[in-house]
DNA sequence: ATTATAGTTTCGAAACATATAAACTACTAA
DNA sequence: TTAGTAGTTTATATGTTTCGAAACTATAAT
C-alpha cells in the first residue's frame, strides 16, 4: 500500500469513526444488532423525531455502515458489515475495564482512607 | 446494566468513538501501535506543528485511550489498552474490504460497459 | 536566580455536526 | 387523479471541533 493509499485509509477510518461517534446512531446499531429492522420499529424503540431519525439513518447509509431494502411503504435496515458491530463489541469492552478499574481505585481510595483513621 | 447505565454507555462509547474520528489521531495510534514514542519522535514522524500535536495528544489522554510517562523533559506516550488497536484494525478490514467491493464493482462496470459496445 | 528546552494550554476564527421544523418524494389505494 | 402514509431532504439556529498563534508550565543546567 502507497503513501497516499494510507492517507486516505486514515480519512476514510475517520470518517467511519465519525459516523459512530454519537449516542442515537449507536443505538440504532445496538437495535440493528438483532438484525434487519423496519424504520417504524426503530421510530418506536428510540422515541425520536421521524426527520431526525431518518437524518442518523442517513448518516450509517452514506458511510456504508447499514444497508436498505424497501418493502411497499416501508424500508427495512440492516448492519452492512457484522465485523462492524464485533469493533463496538471491543470498544465496550474497553469501557467496561476502564469502569471496573475506576471501581477498583474507589475501593482502594476508601480502604487506604480508613486504615489512615486507625 | 440498568436502563441509565447503558445511556452512559453509549455516551461515553460515543466519545471513545469522537477521539478516534480524526486521520491526525489515528495516525499517532498507528505509530504507538509498534511502542512507547516520545513526542519528539511523534514531531518528526507526523510533521506538525509542536502546538497541534499536543492538542490531538491532549484528546487521546483526556479519554484515555493513551498514558504517559515522563522523563526529564521529554514525556512518552504509548496505547493505554490494546484492545484499543484492536478494535482499529477491525475497521480497517471493514475499510479493505469495502474498497475491494469498489474495484469489484467497478471491473463489472466496464465489462458491462465493452459488452453494450458491441 | 536565569536561561534554555520540551511540552501544554488558551484564544479566536473557520469549518463542521446536531436538532427542529417545514417542504419534499415514493409508494399505495380509492 | 387525489389523498394518505412512510420516509427523506432542506433550511436554519446552536453548539462543537479544528487549527495557528501566543502565552504558559515543568524540568534541567549554569
Amino acid at each position: 500500500m502507497d503513501k497516499q493509499m494510507e492517507e486516505k485509509m486514515f480519512q476514510m477510518h475517520a470518517e467511519v469513526c465519525k459516523s459512530m461517534a454519537n449516542p442515537t446512531r449507536l443505538k440504532i446499531m445496538n437495535l440493528l444488532r438483532e438484525g434487519e429492522k423496519g424504520v417504524e420499529e426503530l421510530l418506536e424503540r428510540l422515541k425520536l423525531p421521524k426527520a431526525n431519525l431518518s437524518q442518523h439513518l442517513s448518516v450509517l447509509r452514506q458511510r456504508k455502515i447499514v444497508s436498505t431494502r424497501r418493502e411497499g411503504l416501508n424500508i427495512y435496515y440492516k448492519v452492512a458489515n457484522p465485523k462492524m458491530i464485533k469493533a463496538c463489541d471491543i470498544l465496550r469492552e474497553v469501557l467496561l475495564e476502564q469502569l471496573q478499574e475506576g471501581g477498583q481505585l474507589m475501593k482502594v481510595a476508601s480502604r487506604t482512607k480508613q486504615r489512615s483513621k486507625k
